[in-house]
DNA sequence: TGACATATATCTAATTCGCATCTTAGTTAT
DNA sequence: ATAACTAAGATGCGAATTAGATATATGTCA
């Protein structure tokens, strides 16, 4: 039977259906280390673990409009770079029903992740410890932001931890190509503070001459005229993206 | 609540669902340009316009093993390279009802397109016109391999354009940083038909000794050792994907 | 044997990249 | 006031990579 005449012969009704989320991975940079936004999971299945902020597609909304509305619920923030991920759909990824899940990945500057870690209780930061270097991918590893002495990993519901993986596999893989790296910083930043965003995300130093060459000579930059200020030593121009990045 | 008691408990049924569905991308080379399998659909919505193999996903197989099911019932095909490209879920995709769709990327061998194409008499090849260059995106329009003569391009059904154009960027994308080339070619093959292939995707013509050497240093392709017959001058090397791509 | 078409090697210009160094603009201490 | 200090920002240069063009080698066929 082909495409069309089995959908015209669909009852809507007639089959069962998977159920469909969104998860969320809300990062930005905490202490100078990627870092994302886990809640802690009270009831079953997978009590006490630590999962993506997430919600079910509604009959009405888009994906990208589930992928805001969870946003706000969960984390009270609006308009931040917000961008699909992958659609993971393995069998057993949640016990109690078959549920495919399309994974997004949300950009916070770090003033806007702290303001939603604090208004938002049941929230809590985790930064994002990537054994890998380059793009080559691989499993990562949440450690709790608040007290980083207990070097203990924490435990992700789900296949959360491969979306996690995914994020920042796709983050340092899109850094230095296109301009989302400025998604982690506020309207106007440093040339310096852009450098330590790209270090975190690569976890490799960079060479600050050549940093500077590159993100000059590509255009998206323009500077304001403005200053930093509050340094004890030369204030750095302060910067923004140029309107059509 | 223990969790057994929890799931006991657990409605899967309790809010209305969108429809879950895979469209296949099936792309290769065809006359020197990229092209794609499209079947006419003669059934209301959309009657007369070209549209992507596709199916609905069933409540215990993979999004994965659905995209495989559909490239093996409507296009006799196993094995291909395969990836999800995006998920696409827009309100008004489809007029009947709210579906969503995972879009997967599939490149065949120009040889097992033909097959496919002579073996599912509804299949027709389309050629793939890409008017932007490089990476930046936009619009692509489909047009028929069987007479290149009518220059009339396909009505594309549903949201299948956008498709169509994403499935051109990624793989425009990834050409020249992972291994995807390869999977539009035969097991054994030569650095010529190599490059054939990168310049049809890329819709430029490239550099032979750079384009030979920064292949070579890759150090992806192993030769055969054998050579190329049936030609008239010098026959070619033949190579292939080294084992641990 | 020679013409032909392409593979393969060589050479050179151009670009990029990393590193070191120097200058500049502020604050802070003397 | 002045000197010391710190990090920003600019400059210069060699190494390394890359791209383009050209020349040579190789195998087939008339």
């Amino acid at each position: 039977m082909s495409e069309h005449a089995f959908l015209a012969a669909y009852d809507p009704n007639a089959f069962a259906r998977p159920a469909l989320t969104v998860d969320l991975v809300l990062m930005s940079i905490h202490a100078d280390r990627p870092a994302a936004l886990l809640l802690k999971r009270t009831e079953h299945p997978h009590a006490d673990r630590w999962a993506l902020p997430g919600g079910f597609v509604g009959m009405d909304e888009t994906l990208d409009a589930a992928a805001e509305r969870v946003l706000r619920a969960k984390a009270g923030i609006a308009g931040p770079h917000l961008e699909q991920l992958y659609t993971f759909g393995a069998l057993d990824r949640d016990p109690r029903m078959r549920i495919v899940s399309v994974a997004y990945l949300a950009l916070l500057p770090e003033a806007a992740f702290r303001q939603a870690l604090d208004g938002a209780a049941e929230l809590s930061a985790a930064i994002v410890e990537v054994p890998w270097a380059g793009e080559t991918g691989g499993p990562v590893t949440a450690f709790s932001a608040q007290d980083p002495g207990r070097r203990s990993p924490l435990s992700l519901a789900f296949d959360h931890a491969d979306i996690l993986a995914l994020a920042i596999l796709r983050l340092r893989g899109k850094l230095d190509y296109s301009g989302i790296g400025f998604a982690l910083l506020p309207e106007h930043f440093t040339l310096r503070q852009l450098q330590d965003v790209h270090e975190a995300i690569l976890g490799i130093p960079l060479n600050k001459p050549a940093f500077r060459r590159r993100m000059l000579d590509r255009g998206w930059l323009a500077p304001t005229g403005a200053r930093e200020a509050g340094t004890s030593f030369r204030p750095a121009e302060l910067y923004r993206v140029r309107k059509p990045l």
